[in-house]
DNA sequence: GTAGGATATGTTGACGTCAACACAGGAGGT
DNA sequence: ACCTCCTGTGTTGACGTCAACATATCCTAC
């Protein structure tokens, strides 16, 4: 009589611990959702009869009957960008630790921003973070019946919590360095249009110099992939002597269009990019950049919006700060 | 009599598509599951009513019924690499086209991996897939109650499927490469110990060598990070013109390391990576390197997975082909 | 003309959980 | 002594779905 002859078996469930126990199913179901209103001496006992048997909550059946099921989407463009990847990351950590599923839905898979918030709704997720999705929000709008966390981006987010890194300070920080420095001016190469974080650092950028009173070059325009950054920097003005990309991967194109062009950096011209990605410091000359903190915003994200999902907390709109990190692309100014 | 007064509205459930109909509840569930077992027009009535109500089926419920989630779990050590990101983005990808949510784990989060096991379990995935994760094998096995792929990984994985890169011959196409062009030898810098694709980069690097009898330096290390690379490459032979980087990361701190110590490359030095992400193009100089097929992993991984778990189709084991991407990093050996 | 089979549809119940309600017993107040 | 309130626990039923079984028609074959 081999024992594998018999059917599978069935899971543990409430009812078995219950039986072992010696309490009823509802008192099991108190104990595994730390009700208060469970006698001390009880709760020991239903948990060893929990250990022994090895139950674990059936999160499909819980979720039928309460209606959550403590998994959280994450909607973003593509996962190509660096920054992007970290975030992801980021928040995939984060929800992990509060015991949240995190399911991915890029809206290039899904074909458009609304497709995806369907492809949301099918997978039932508690809530959701937009991650640095302007269309998103133009073509069609948010959905209001489902929580959401819309971060780095701007615009009508209706009853949503938002939260974004402050792009524009970091531009500033990045522009007044390089004025410091003694450059008559600073170039820009920005990133996509309908990027928020694109749009945010060219503002920083453009009020900075506003600011010192200093003339405001033409904008070049990447779309934050390196091979943009070269192309866009080969049209370089020939007396640009201070460059500020979007971000770290445009910036390496731009090293790359300089060099040929045998435009030293920082020799000749001052190179800043911004995210501080990890290979940042292994370019060529290594590049000063605005650094983000993708782990704190995952982490404040994911925070804000679980507490608005479990507390029904009121909507939140948080700013997180950058720091300048400055290394061998940037110098004084050539007299 | 406001009707925001009322309670909030029910989900629409077969049932009412049923109704609406005039059918029984299981005719829907035989509509929605494509059974063939239902008269056409009777089909096309429901179908009708299902698109009136808006109805949505509850994954929850049927998973209840059925056993079955439909999420695939994906379970990496970190997002950190580029690699790692293109590959979760392809699976991603791969997976919300058929259907499935993705859940990602990550190990370094988890703690360790039977914790990361455990966090699967608790999703109740009806599938993994295991990325890049040696260490997975080793420390306590895989368990063989989930169907799983294994990709990028050795050693004993049971019952389960697997999936890799051809990274040895990928590795012996760009040694082969840097000796046509003359070089006497070819340095390494490998990737970690205890990662399946650094070890096999480097068996392809050492029998490419071995089959051309030519000697075998020795072995510099890293840990895929481009600052690892850089250190790493600073201990480089003197007299070395031809360098093999484990992934293009690395390559990239070497560029940097060797452009300090004034060896131009490729004048001195040829360098080749491995990867060919998408900045490599836009290294100084651009980067010679071996192109993995990632979307194609992604979609193999997952097409495989589901398959397992929708038919019980037996066990596979493929092996996907790179490409040499010749750059400018690469030139003949100076006489 | 009737048995037998194929086809289309309906009925019932269970998956595991938890909210709502019921109830027993003890503490405290009058 | 009685009523009330609180605490701890049990009972019931429903969430939405689908497998198993039951039933109703219709067709074909002899």
């Amino acid at each position: 009589m081999a024992l594998d002859d018999l059917p599978a078996v069935r899971r543990v469930s409430m009812a078995d611990v219950a039986r072992l126990a010696g309490v009823s199913g509802q008192t099991v179901s108190r104990v595994a959702n730390d009700s208060p209103r469970v006698d001390p001496a009880t709760r020991e006992r239903v948990r060893v009869a929990m250990a022994e048997l090895g139950y674990r909550p059936h999160r499909a059946a819980r979720a039928l009957r309460t209606g959550r099921t403590h998994t959280l989407g994450l909607m973003v463009s593509t996962l190509a960008s660096v920054g992007n990847s970290r975030m992801l990351q980021a928040v995939a950590d984060a929800a992990a630790s509060r015991g949240y599923a995190l399911v991915v839905v890029t809206v290039s898979a899904a074909g458009d921003a609304q497709d995806a918030f369907a492809q949301l709704r099918d997978q039932e997720v508690d809530g959701a973070i937009i991650l640095n999705e302007a269309t998103a929000l133009t073509a069609g709008g948010l959905p209001d019946d489902l929580p959401l966390m819309v971060v780095d981006a701007s615009g009508a987010v209706g009853p949503h919590a938002t939260l974004h890194t402050d792009h524009a300070g970091g531009a500033g920080a990045a522009v007044r360095h390089l004025l410091e420095l003694g450059h008559a001016t600073v170039h820009h190469l920005a990133g996509p249009l309908g990027s928020f974080a694109a749009a945010e650092r060219e503002r920083g950028w453009r009020e900075a110099l506003a600011e010192a009173s200093v003339p405001e070059p033409t904008v070049l325009r990447g779309d934050w992939t390196a091979a943009s950054g070269h192309a866009a920097a080969m049209t370089l003005a020939a007396d640009a002597t201070a460059l500020f990309a979007a971000n770290d991967q445009m910036a390496l194109g731009a090293l790359r269009a300089l060099a040929d062009a045998h435009r030293d950096v920082p020799g000749a011209v001052s190179v800043v990019g911004f995210d501080d990605i990890a290979d940042a410091a292994d370019f060529r000359p290594p590049l000063t950049t605005v650094r983000q903190d993708f782990d704190a915003l995952g982490e404040r994200a994911v925070d804000t919006l679980v507490r608005g999902i479990e507390t029904g907390a009121p909507r939140a709109a948080d700013v997180l700060e950058t720091a300048l990190v400055i290394r061998a692309s940037t110098r004084p100014a050539a007299r």
